[in-house]
DNA sequence: TGATTTTTTCATTTTTTTTTGAAATAAATG
DNA sequence: CATTTATTTCAAAAAAAAATGAAAAAATCA
């Protein structure tokens, strides 16, 4: 192999931002998707493709964003449990990397931001039902064949969302 | 059967309008979920409790909306195919009621929503792949796995999305 | 066809969401 | 434990999304 060259090494550090411009446009649009702000995407999309674990500082400078757009945007990661930090030999800060594990990622995000959803959802149904029930009987009949069609959604939400997620094994 | 009375209709009235009024809160978060404004969600929670097809006008009423909203929305609604027109006798205006089949609702949504979505990543993922083959064998390793994981998501979302919604058959 | 009614469009306003950065808090160092 | 460094919080600013309603366009009627 020959040795690395000045052009080389020019040419590398070029590719590697090309790539990690694309990851970010990437999950922009997926994150955007599931309701992040933009920040979250370029946060995570910058380092799915990073080899190293990156400081928050150089998260700021790589992306130009806000310290408190940083700090929030990799707080909803953590919780999500899309980035986790790693320890590094006397460093102060804290250094992130992306968790690649889709999976766990949208059955995370579906536990926190889906299912309290569908379950509100039920108790809505639950009060409509309360009302139906003091109806004549003509009207009952319109109103159950459209709750019952809310019941099967509902549960069929419950259902599949989490079994979408196990079905995403990456 | 006991005639009508006044206060059987006020009865009447009262819980119609309290089982419209939780069908909106239900619509408004569900579709607030896929991306649309609250006021479709609004005027989609109306719909589907109605026993009588509504003008736009009505709909503006009930729902205090502006005309604006109001078309913006129906429009929307329309082009998912979750309401749709019908003809009445005599009336000029448009009256509006809502398609009950969520499964043909949801297939449009992914259809409309979410499949460009995928195809534009996969041609992301195209042009990440051409800057990996510019690298050394050591970071192209760390390069395809990841992109080998991308490639995985999208291909089980084009395949699973469409899925999901032949599942819900309600 | 001309007049009237209904619907759509879109520039402007309002509301909501996101970002920013200064101040407060917390953690690490020596 | 005092100082420095790193992180979080949150009020204010900026940006983005949604709603409004007047004007234009389209449809219906007589």
């Amino acid at each position: 192999m020959t040795a690395p060259t000045q052009q080389n090494y020019t040419q590398n550090k070029k590719s590697e931002e090309e790539i990690i411009f694309e990851s970010i446009d990437f999950f922009v649009r997926m994150m955007s998707i599931m309701g992040f702000p933009r920040s979250v995407g370029e946060i995570y999309g910058l380092l799915y493709f990073s080899q190293q674990p990156l400081s928050m500082d150089k998260i700021m400078d790589k992306l130009r964003i806000s310290l408190g757009s940083a700090s929030q945007g990799l707080k909803s990661l953590r919780s999500l449990k899309a980035v986790r930090t790693v320890y590094i030999q006397g460093e102060r800060k804290d250094h992130f990397i992306a968790e690649t594990e889709f999976r766990r990622l949208f059955s995370n995000f579906i536990k926190d931001e889906i299912l309290p959803h569908l379950d509100s959802a039920s108790e809505r149904i639950s009060r409509i039902e309360s009302h139906v029930s003091s109806k004549d009987k003509h009207d009952q009949e319109f109103y159950e064949i459209r709750l019952e069609k809310l019941r099967r959604l509902t549960k069929a939400g419950k259902r599949l969302l989490p079994a979408l997620s196990g079905l995403l094994k990456l």
